[in-house]
DNA sequence: CTGTTTTAGTTTTTT
DNA sequence: ACTAAAACAG
């Protein structure tokens, strides 16, 4: 096979370039870097894997180069293969990221989606298995809620004692265990109105099937019953996906966890990846134990652990693991890490919620800054993680009087928004007259005369003749049954909705919604009110007119919102970054603070009284997560007290603070009790019992702060803390008698004034702003 | 039907 | 303490 006149120097004949090609693919570059655990993640394509990537560990590039290595191999085609996450971030992260990987050959994974995208698109082809047409509509959580309220009070159930909330609640819980209602189990019925939860449920499902919608709980059940019911359907995609991978599988709900297990069933080539120490979704009816009996649900299962960390310093994530190391249902991991050193984690207690935003916001002001021996860093390197959102106003405040930029990441989204889902409703109700729950939401939206009685009465006649609430406006109208008034204004509501289905198909939607908005009068009610949200709801409803835009018609439009809840951000300016835990999951920071770390906010009392120990350990998980989302510094606070609900209250350590290992924490306190009994750290927490302050911590390892305002050894309500600042209990009438009329003093909450009278355990304080006269029964400071 | 007063709820969040 | 929704009165 000597090649012909070709000479040495000469292009490679055709033969050899694709046996380069070859070769390429045999060992290719996107393999170049991965560690052993992650390429034999990546590389062990066919049978049951689970692979156990703990924080930091690089999942995403496993997970995206495993999918690209199946395609780039010839072992599947883009459209055989089943790829599923849990948000549409997640998902377009992936897709982006495999994109970078193979080129254009990414755009075929259409199975690559949320859990409810490739749910919904399944029920889109066999809708009519489960009794609906393959146009049905997703109801949001508050369609859900409105539907289930009608249901309730079309039953006679009373509504103050049984919340219609309550039961969207146990319809959602039920449908995230699979349950139908005829799977449901009899007791589950007895959680409410007397026994009737079964056949409420059941009404409630009749309800959406003549509306011809679902709500997300059905996407997953419907696909369910109709893979069950109809093994030749479920054969098909057997044959369809040849491989399935799945993202945060710690997540996964029952539900979730038997759709893919019917897939699976047959190839079992399937790939979960996940974190049993990061699963925080259990309140959600995620169920960590699907990950954890992986291997029985797969035999011959290959379980590949990565616990390789590229993330964090080496005090980071050994103050991370030996917290988690408190939790007892965990599959175990150890993470290491190569990046020795690093700062440890810093712990400190302060004497409330507003001396913590003081601290934190200082400590940022000095990060950006820089130092000596420290680089400057940016607002956007560094981020807040709260247990719940009502921790984020301190924050917020104090940046705002200082003008430091920050963002707040989560919070109510954009399509939730009143005025978005008004605007949403008039073109549902353009595009589809049956939509009885649109009509509702805004056939008085702006005020137009048209009240709840009128409602009432057309919702009636829509049922007594078993037609849409619009068609029995519509007769309604040529009747004399309603007053003059309220006649014409529907009459002229129904007109101009006629107007608009008219011209709908004439101009681009996103012309069609402004028209809608300026002729229906909403933005002329908007402009009219005072309210200072006003102006940002009409700001939203033009952003609202732009998004559109992007989608092709209005059609695609409304199915794109309902199951993508969420919009592309812009570029990030460099701000400091609020969120709560749950949403900082998957990110990471070279500094984060974890303020708050005080026993009932976190971990939170609730989530402990309802799901006890096991509610406990997920929060503990909470923190693990919080603490591993550090690269370099972590910092964690608590205070002594701190605002509630209004309400001031005593708070004690979080007894993870106790958990952090010492050798890898430096702590501090300015506040209560030092030098108590050595080993307290050792032997469990030391909480303070007395019923003074809670402020108390002790143990060794812990200092005193230097710039402590308090010279008293033992501060509690019966005495005054002698000092500098002079804080001062005023709960106890000892304290308060420390006060006399005219007294100058500082309030936490309410600023300078001056003791108008002592009367028992209260003070009346005359306080410098102007017609605030308050009784204290709080912590007051005294001026020198 | 609309404007005012009372009351309940207030962890975490996605689809 | 604050807010949004429900109940009530005009």
């Amino acid at each position: 096979m000597s090649p012909p006149e070709s000479h040495p120097d000469s292009e490679l004949p055709a033969t050899r370039v694709s046996d380069l090609a070859r070769v390429r693919a045999a060992a290719p570059d996107y393999l170049e870097g991965l560690n052993p655990e992650q390429r034999e993640a990546v590389e062990t394509t066919d049978g049951p894997v689970l692979v156990l990537a703990g924080a930091g560990t690089g999942k995403t590039r496993v997970l995206t180069t495993r999918l690209a290595h199946i395609l780039a191999t010839g072992k599947a085609r883009p459209w055989e293969l089943l790829a599923v996450t849990f948000t549409n971030k997640a998902a377009r992260e992936m897709r982006e990221r495999i994109t970078a990987i193979i080129g254009p050959q990414a755009e075929g994974l259409r199975w690559l989606g949320t859990f409810h995208s490739v749910a919904a698109q399944i029920l889109r082809k066999h809708a009519e298995l489960v009794g609906l047409k393959s146009n049905y509509t997703i109801l949001d959580q508050d369609d859900q809620e409105r539907l289930i309220k009608q249901v309730l009070e079309a039953e006679n159930v009373d509504a103050k004692r049984w919340p219609p909330k309550m039961l969207a609640g146990l319809i959602d819980h039920w449908k995230n265990r699979g349950w139908t209602p005829d799977k449901l189990p009899p007791a589950e019925s007895a959680h409410f109105a007397n026994n009737r939860g079964q056949a409420l449920y059941r009404l409630y499902q009749e309800r959406l099937r003549v509306l011809n919608a679902c709500d997300f709980g059905d996407l997953l059940l419907h696909n369910l019953t109709i893979f069950t019911g109809h093994p030749d359907v479920l054969a098909d995609y057997h044959e369809r996906f040849r491989y399935l991978l799945v993202d945060e599988y710690q997540d996964t709900n029952v539900a979730q966890y038997l759709w893919l297990r019917l897939l699976a069933q047959k190839r079992q080539n399937v790939c979960c990846v996940g974190d049993d120490d990061q699963s925080i979704y259990g309140w959600r009816g995620a169920e960590v134990d699907n990950i954890l009996r992986f291997e029985r649900d797969f035999p011959g299962a290959k379980v590949i652990r990565l616990e390789r960390n590229y993330r964090s310093t080496s005090h980071i994530l050994a103050a991370a693991s030996g917290l988690i190391a408190a939790n007892k249902s965990r599959l175990g991991k150890t993470l290491w890490t190569e990046a020795e050193g690093g700062e440890k984690v810093i712990v400190r207690g302060v004497w409330d919620g507003e001396a913590e935003s003081r601290l934190i916001a200082d400590e940022i002001e000095r990060a950006k800054k820089g130092g000596a021996d420290k680089n400057p860093r940016k607002y956007r390197d560094m981020a807040i993680l709260v247990r719940a959102s009502f921790q984020m106003r301190a924050f917020e405040e104090r940046f705002v009087m200082l003008q430091i930029p920050y963002t707040v990441v989560g919070g109510p989204r954009f399509f939730e928004r009143a005025e978005i889902r008004d605007a949403h409703a008039y073109l549902r109700l353009i595009q589809s007259e049956d939509d009885d729950l649109a009509f509702e939401r805004i056939v008085n939206v702006p005020k137009r005369g048209i009240g709840e009685t009128t409602v009432q009465k057309l919702l009636q006649v829509a049922r007594l003749n078993g037609v849409p609430a619009v068609a029995a406006a519509r007769q309604v109208v040529l009747t004399d049954e309603l007053a003059a008034r309220t006649r014409t204004a529907l009459a002229n509501f129904l007109r101009d909705l006629d107007r608009w289905r008219a011209e709908a198909g004439r101009m681009p939607h996103p012309r069609l919604m402004e028209a809608v908005l300026e002729e229906s009068g909403y933005t002329d009610a908007l402009r009219l009110d005072k309210s200072p949200t006003a102006q940002g709801r009409l700001e939203n409803l033009k952003e609202l007119v732009q998004a559109m835009g992007n989608s092709e018609n209005l059609q695609a439009y409304l199915e794109h919102v309902s199951l993508v809840m969420d919009m592309d951000r812009g570029p990030q300016a460099d701000a400091v970054q609020i969120m709560t835990l749950h949403s900082a999951k998957g990110l990471e920071f070279p500094l984060v603070f974890l303020p708050g770390w005080e026993e009932g906010v976190f971990p939170s009392q609730r989530s402990m009284d309802e799901s006890g120990e096991k509610g406990l350990e997920e929060e503990r998980r909470l923190a693990y997560v919080g603490i591993t989302r550090a690269r370099e510094e972590a910092r964690v606070s608590f205070a002594a007290n701190r605002q509630v609900y209004g309400r001031w209250t005593s708070q004690l350590p979080s007894r993870f603070v106790d958990e952090l290992p010492l050798a890898n924490v430096e702590a501090s306190s300015e506040t209560g009790y030092y030098g108590g009994g050595p080993g307290m750290q050792q032997h469990g927490s030391r909480w303070d019992e007395s019923p003074s302050f809670g402020a108390g911590y002790s143990s060794p390892g812990w200092k005193r702060a230097q710039a402590s305002n308090y010279k008293g050894s033992h501060p509690g309500r019966q005495q005054v803390i002698e000092g500098e600042g002079r804080l001062v209990a005023v709960s106890e009438s000892s304290a308060a008698s420390a006060y006399k009329r005219g007294d100058r003093v500082f309030h936490i909450k309410f600023g300078y004034g001056h003791v108008r009278g002592v009367e028992g355990n209260k003070l009346t304080v005359d306080f410098d702003k102007a017609g605030e006269k308050k009784v204290i029964d709080s912590f007051v400071e005294k001026q020198a």
